[in-house]
DNA sequence: CTTGGTTTTTTGAATGGTCAAAACAAGGGT
DNA sequence: ACCCTTGTTTTGACCATTCAAAAAACCAAG
């Protein structure tokens, strides 16, 4: 009954985005990944969830794993309904650069009530991605997922917008607003050399891009549109 | 130098307002005054302050009360600055109402960062007064204290404006919202009744409002500017 | 099977913040 | 000077969160 810790929310959500990016989503996460991405040691990660279990938002297999029951998925979604919304926020509204959100957002969403992050909500005209294209939960916790390719998977030569970019680190999101790698930008794939690592890709005013795989891999993309 | 708990900003805030609240800086304020404040039982408040006292951010004196030193008063003028900062953001950009945004803010104030609030500070025009009309310390930590009048202190019949209303009770503030009784509000006071604990003001359109005497301590006013 | 290595859980201890209740100090009457 | 009230401090305990290090479980390879 009583509201959540920060710190049983940042379990939450870690839980969450480990269960969303492995494909295969009612797999239990492990322990180890679980502690790694908190950064904290294992048998902490342990007791944490242990507790969380009690309280029956997880689903909790001694040695194999964790996973989120229904409620600890709603409470997860909202919390990164609270981050990415923050996020867009300190974006659009006060003009804060993309790589700096991150670690702002990581903190406020903890303290914001959901009256403000209605408002905010509402001010940006119900927004359904993030600056970095993440999608963005409703106030039920329902969230739209969506399968994008990604700039190593997309076929070649194909018109494609970036929609997606699946990694927070701000000196990685700095080098792509240097190339103007937003989403919204218009790209094809002129290339790709296993061999060498590379991606190139042709973007904005015929810009030509080399990137590396792991790079690559986290950009996703969507067909472009129709409209020259 | 690790940085201070929201606990220990909670702290030092509530020390800087009690102090700033007694006439007398530099006075001792006694441990049940800042218990009762910080809604702690007495001993609770003792272990911290003895805390803060180790780490040279108040002064104690067994049985007598605590005291901020200078950089105890830094880092309160700091919080402070956050605190109302975050409040007028929330009521000029995000429409909020001013009853709302001091619970809101008392959460926020803990979890913005730096950076956050200066672009905030500039985005406002560096203000000086937050929406209760409470001074805004700058970044440095010092804030310009002035010394009003009440309605229950100026002299009756002369134009005065409402300038600082020192009360943060949601109730209060609607009350005072609901006859249009905000900063920046001309007025004058018509009688005052000691015996019927009434004070009269004339307002907004000759609008005739009546309330208590202790309500009446609580709106500062000053001088009203020339102009009609 | 048994062995080795990896991962996970346990155990014991520390920290920050809190309360309840017992013990203590200070200061104003009478 | 003494007592009694009031405010303050101490003591012992608790909860949440964490770590280090020892113990246990698991799994793959021989």
């Amino acid at each position: 009954m009583p509201l959540p810790s920060s710190t049983v929310e940042n379990y939450l959500k870690t839980i969450y985005k480990a269960q969303a990016a492995q494909q295969d989503r009612g797999r239990l996460v492990p322990m180890g990944h679980l502690a790694q991405a908190l950064a904290v040691v294992p048998g902490t990660a342990t007791t944490m969830v242990k507790a969380l279990a009690e309280s029956g938002l997880v689903h909790y297999e001694p040695y194999a794993g964790v996973r989120l029951t229904p409620a600890g998925e709603k409470l997860a979604a909202l919390v990164l309904r609270r981050h990415r919304l923050i996020e867009l926020f300190l974006v659009k509204v006060l003009g804060m650069s993309w790589a700096e959100v991150h670690d702002e957002a990581e903190r406020l969403e903890h303290a914001a009530s959901d009256k403000l992050i209605d408002r905010i909500d509402t001010m940006l005209g119900r927004p359904a991605t993030d600056p970095h294209g993440d999608p963005i939960p409703d106030s039920s916790g329902s969230m739209v997922v969506r399968d994008y390719q990604t700039l190593l998977t997309c076929s070649l030569g194909t018109p494609v917008v970036l929609t997606r970019v699946t990694d927070q680190d701000a000196a990685f999101l700095r080098f792509l607003e240097g190339n103007s790698l937003k989403p919204g930008q218009k790209l094809r794939v002129e290339a790709r050399d296993d061999a060498a690592d590379q991606v190139v890709v042709r973007g904005r005013r015929d810009a030509k891009i080399t990137i590396g795989m792991r790079a690559a891999a986290k950009l996703q993309v969507a067909p472009a549109e129709a409209e020259g």
